[in-house]
DNA sequence: AAGATGTATTCCGTATGTCGGAATACCATT
DNA sequence: AATGGTATTCCGACATACGGAATACATCTT
């Protein structure tokens, strides 16, 4: 129906499963608050399903507990095996055991540290662990990061498998959101250049205006690529550059450790 | 094609592709170990699909990223979506603000907390704070605890809404663990009418020897149902029947913070 | 090395399960 | 009471997903 389906995959009633789920875990869209539970009516208008196909979806995902419904609102919110998968995704990915090492690292630097992975054109935080200063800045698990706007987003890029360029062009459009954000493609791949050569990067302010950060990427000694980033985040006033460039080291040898793991 | 289908729901290929996840999610079964990845011929015996159906479906499934692929082994595991689908429960459900509440709690016991909810016919562990103590008992967040068999299990049937008998015989046989483990449908809804009546239960390693456990329920005062259950779990030698006695006034107390937030 | 198992993967005609418009039921407003 | 907006159910037509069998591939066997 929809012009632009089409997609890869082969059982399009799973897709538009997907894409309900997909609806249901995003509190983003236009900016609306954390709303807990969506409306049918809602669920059907982003996923550009017709609501009687979008309801009956709806009933297979709650019989199987992916999705619950609210029983006085009768809005829908995800479910508790969608908690279940989300725990079995860690243990499967072997990245439980990397908690105590972002933990470690968390505590001899005091700043928030995070473990990202490539998910389709964006950056996926898979693990996070506080800084325990107040000011502090923090992305949630489960979040997904802009890749020509953060230190991990752009450590994936560089350490992806593709060149520079075709990894710039990969990205789509370049959003702007401050005054150092990347703006155009041959910037981005000048920068994946410089990165790939010193084995790490930084980002200073590019997504929010007085967050810093520093990544390198998580690669089995040997290994040319990789599709693990660790980072470390927090504001600008303690994340200097020069601060950062001292924490390359010791964040260096939390990726290895990690690495050592077989994390997949 | 399968005798016993039928099963509740509507859209039948969304429910396969659930029993998938459900297999990729548990590393259980027949015992044997982590060992990273499914094979597909394990998956459709699991799930009783034929293995053509089953390849179709984890087609799907990887294109949507809920599922992912091992490139050397061709093995089968969970992907990112699974990853972002979990936090995106804990968040909908407003289960990360209840995060706080478990680390105090964990802080001023000493002890392993939890936090479970009722799903199917299992007590499943939603949040985990470990005890910073080196002998100690987990429970993984995402784990699914017998109800029979657990105090926060036993706490969701007495406070689930239905009667001791039918709460008790809701759960199906009683499989035998211990020494104490409750074998019968009558002691179950015995014990059932006694948590009810004092408001909480305690586990004697009845799951396993030398673990305990003291569980209250999580109820928006004037309530009196709920689906939540908050724990607190530790070897025997700590955590005996006095201290756990002693444990209930602040565990309570913890419990009524966490309603108080509005959890769903 | 050539064969022989055990995989995962692709093909393809069939019929089964799914689609979505329209009718209904159910609440909240007004 | 009437109304607008929900979620939900029906049902016939169609397209989609089904699964047996054929293929491709790789790893053990002899």
């Amino acid at each position: 129906m929809d012009p632009m389906a089409a997609e890869a995959g082969g059982v399009q009633s799973v897709t538009r499963a997907a894409a309900i789920l997909r609806a249901l875990a995003e509190p983003h869209a236009d900016g609306s608050q954390p709303a807990d539970g969506l409306a049918l009516a809602t669920i059907a208008k982003t996923t550009g399903l017709s609501p009687s196909t979008t309801h009956r979806l709806l009933r297979a995902l709650t019989g199987e507990h992916l999705v619950e419904q609210d029983p006085s609102s009768e809005r829908y919110r995800l479910g508790p095996l969608a908690g279940v998968l989300g725990q079995g995704y860690l243990a499967s990915a072997g990245l439980e055991r990397a908690v105590p090492i972002l933990r470690k690292l968390c505590r001899e630097t005091d700043e928030s540290v995070s473990l990202a992975t490539l998910h389709g054109t964006t950056a996926l935080v898979v693990l996070q662990e506080h800084s325990p200063q107040p000011l502090r800045v923090d992305h949630l698990a489960g979040k997904e990061l802009f890749l020509h706007a953060s230190a991990m987003g752009k450590v994936l890029l560089a350490f992806g498998g593709s060149n520079a360029k075709d990894a710039a062009s990969s990205v789509g459009e370049l959003q702007k959101f401050t005054a150092t954000t990347i703006a155009s493609q041959s910037a981005l791949a000048r920068e994946l250049d410089a990165i790939r050569e010193r084995g790490w990067a930084t980002n200073e302010g590019e997504r929010y205006d007085g967050a810093n950060g520093v990544a390198v990427p998580v690669m089995a000694s040997g290994a040319a690529t990789t599709s693990f980033a660790l980072g470390i985040q927090g504001p600008a006033t303690r994340l200097t550059a020069e601060r950062m460039a001292e924490l390359v080291e010791i964040c260096r040898r939390a990726a290895s450790d990690i690495a050592a793991l077989g994390i997949h």
